[in-house]
Formats: structure tokens, C-alpha cells, sequence
DNA sequence: TCCAAATACTTTGACGTCCAAGTATTTCTC
DNA sequence: GAGAAATACTTGGACGTCAAAGTATTTGGA
């Protein structure tokens, strides 16, 4: 299965002889495409047996960090930067497997509230427990390059808008290798 | 929209908080979630005028860079490391919109071939000039924080089996028709 | 030669994501 | 205080991905 050569940088070549631009772009992108691939097999698989996927143990893992257990839908897809439908989705299936339920929310009618059980707690410390035995799938990784990943990435996040940065975040000196 | 904070690292203390263990690991991979759907969504959104999206278009670019402007469909499904149900979705959708077409193999009647359309061909440049021009969605990012990540990501791509390492080349299968 | 195993692709079905539209409720504005 | 606009969530449909099973063909071993 396995090929003999980096498909990637394969793609470079062949970019190169096209006369298409971009080329460090195009790697770069591509190579985030399949770290992404890679990461997200890895860790479906860890979480499988605990009947869950990423998405679904991110809203367990928020709902325990919260005082209450609670937090209304909205408020989930926020943090979590998904759509609406998407966490629809997600919280009806946590409420079928008896991890999450719902509750109107006290004062305002139009919002929901998604509450922890007892049950989605544990499955919450499961999985972060099943997560950090397989190194949340960068196994391979060096913690030197895992460093370098999230500063760099954190530029491409900063400008992507995710978050208002607070004026003193942009320390990232380029400690290139 | 944008939170007044950064949501890993928001998440990262709260991982501490919680006592639970691998936070560099998590906040690597998280931040690697989270652009690899800040690039997705760039890329998609450049290639959907041309009715292209990256997988698609991936095909196309791949196609385009052989001799005889042709590849069997399991080739196609090993470089671009998908699923062969996906790559067959994929062919379906393009020969639909005219820019390949399938064509059996001489020899080997097992063997279905994706041969690029004229259309195709253009659809290919059209979609790696967008591409280029939106510098594959990492604009934001340094040319150095990208050869950082290509770096760093190279570790994880490797360890994870998806080329041999240049070192012990197999003489096995030619590299394309 | 013959048959079991491997290979190549397609089909079907379960999931997950997003968009667009729909319903309900609250807030804003004149 | 009434209607318009904004907010919160759900529903239905289009797509995309993968796994498992099915069909056809080729290969390899006895």
C-alpha cells in the first residue's frame, strides 16, 4: 500500500513542471490535508469502542469543564466552530446514547440546554484518557515539531479570525530550526 | 462570531484543570483540526465557480500530469490515499460533468481507466491558477511558519507509513503508465 | 489444467457536515 | 406597544467519506 516516494512532494515536482505557482503553499495545505487525515483515523479509532467520535466527546469534554454540566447548544457550536445543524446532530445523538439531555433553558425559551448525565462524564474521562494513551495520534511526532505546528498554526488561525487576539499574543519569534 | 479568546488554548487549561494528561499533544492535534477546516473551506470555496472541489480537482491535477493524460482508478486512489468507493464517487461526478471519461483497459478487463477530457484539462489549470491566487488558503500564514509545518508535519507522515523512506527503495512498480 | 486467492471496481448503507428554509421567541425601534 | 429584525434551534436535502459485501477477472499453486 504503502508507495516509495513522498506523494507530496511528488505533487511538487509535477506542480513545478506544470508552471503552476504556489508550490510551497500547495505542500504546505497538503500536508495539513493529510496530517489531518492521519490524526482524525487515529482518533476515531481510540474513541470508537466508548461509542464516540471527536465531535461528540469535544461537547462531552466542554460540558464537564463547565460548573453546571450544562451549556446551551449555541453556545457548543461556538466553541467548537461548527454549524448549527451539526450540533443538532450531534447532541441528538449524544441524548440517544444517554450522555447528554436536554433542557429548556430557564428564562429563554428559544434556547436549549445540553446537560452532562452521570453517564456522559465518565465517557468523557474515558476517552481523555483513551486519547492521551495514543498521544491524541501524533505518535511520531517529536515534541520539538509539535511545538513548531501549533506556533505556526497559530498565525494561520490569528488571521483566519477565530478569536480577537489580545494584544500581547503575537510572541511567536520564527525559532526556525 | 470570533471569541474574545483563543479556544485551544482556553481548552488546554481547562485539560489541566481537569488533571487530564498529553496537552501539547492535544493542543497540536487540535490546532491541526482546526486549520485543516480553515483551509478546507478556503479551498472549496475557490475551486466551487470552476465545479470543482479539492478532491476533483486533485484528480484532474493528477491526471494531467501523465504522459497519456490517463491513470487506472486504483492508481488515482493510492496517490491520493482515499478510499476506492470514494475515488469511484469522484470519477462518477467528473465524467458526469464531462471533464474525464472512463475508458477499459487494453489488457487487464479488471481495469478501468480515467482519461482527462479537453474540458478537464483546462478545468485543471483554471482550478490550480484559483488555487495559486488564494496562495491555497494559508494566506495568513509566513512562508517560514509554512516550511515550519511542512517540516514538522513530515515527521508524523512518515511515521505513519505513507511512503517508504527514500533510504530503502523497493525495485518494485513502475511509478505511472 | 483447475481452483483458491488476490485484485479491481461498484453498490449499498451508515454517518457527518453544510446550506437553506422553517418555526418559535426575544429584542430593537419608531 | 406593535411590527421588523435578530436570535436559537430543527428539518430536509445535497455531498462526501468509509466499511462491507458483491461481481468480474486475473494470478498463482498443486
Amino acid at each position: 500500500m504503502a508507495l516509495e516516494f513522498d506523494p507530496i512532494e511528488e505533487a511538487a515536482a509535477n506542480w513545478r513542471d506544470a508552471g503552476w505557482g504556489a508550490i510551497d503553499a500547495m505542500t504546505a495545505a497538503t500536508s495539513i490535508t493529510r496530517a489531518h487525515q492521519i490524526l482524525s483515523g487515529r482518533i476515531d479509532a481510540a474513541l470508537a469502542p466508548l461509542d464516540l467520535n471527536f465531535s461528540r466527546f469535544e461537547v462531552l469534554a466542554l460540558l464537564s469543564f463547565t460548573r453546571e454540566g450544562e451549556l446551551p447548544l449555541g453556545k457548543l457550536g461556538a466553541r467548537l466552530q461548527v454549524h448549527p445543524a451539526s450540533v443538532t446532530n450531534t447532541i441528538n445523538r449524544l441524548e440517544a446514547d444517554g450522555f447528554v439531555r436536554r433542557r429548556p433553558h430557564a428564562t429563554d425559551r428559544r434556547t436549549t440546554l445540553a446537560v452532562l448525565t452521570h453517564e456522559g462524564r465518565q465517557r468523557a474521562e474515558r476517552g481523555a484518557a483513551a486519547l492521551a494513551a495514543i498521544g491524541f495520534g501524533l505518535d511520531g511526532m517529536s515534541s520539538d515539531a509539535r511545538r513548531r505546528v501549533d506556533d505556526a498554526l497559530l498565525e494561520l488561525r490569528t488571521a483566519a479570525g477565530d478569536f480577537a487576539a489580545p494584544a500581547a499574543t503575537q510572541g511567536t519569534a520564527p525559532a526556525s530550526r
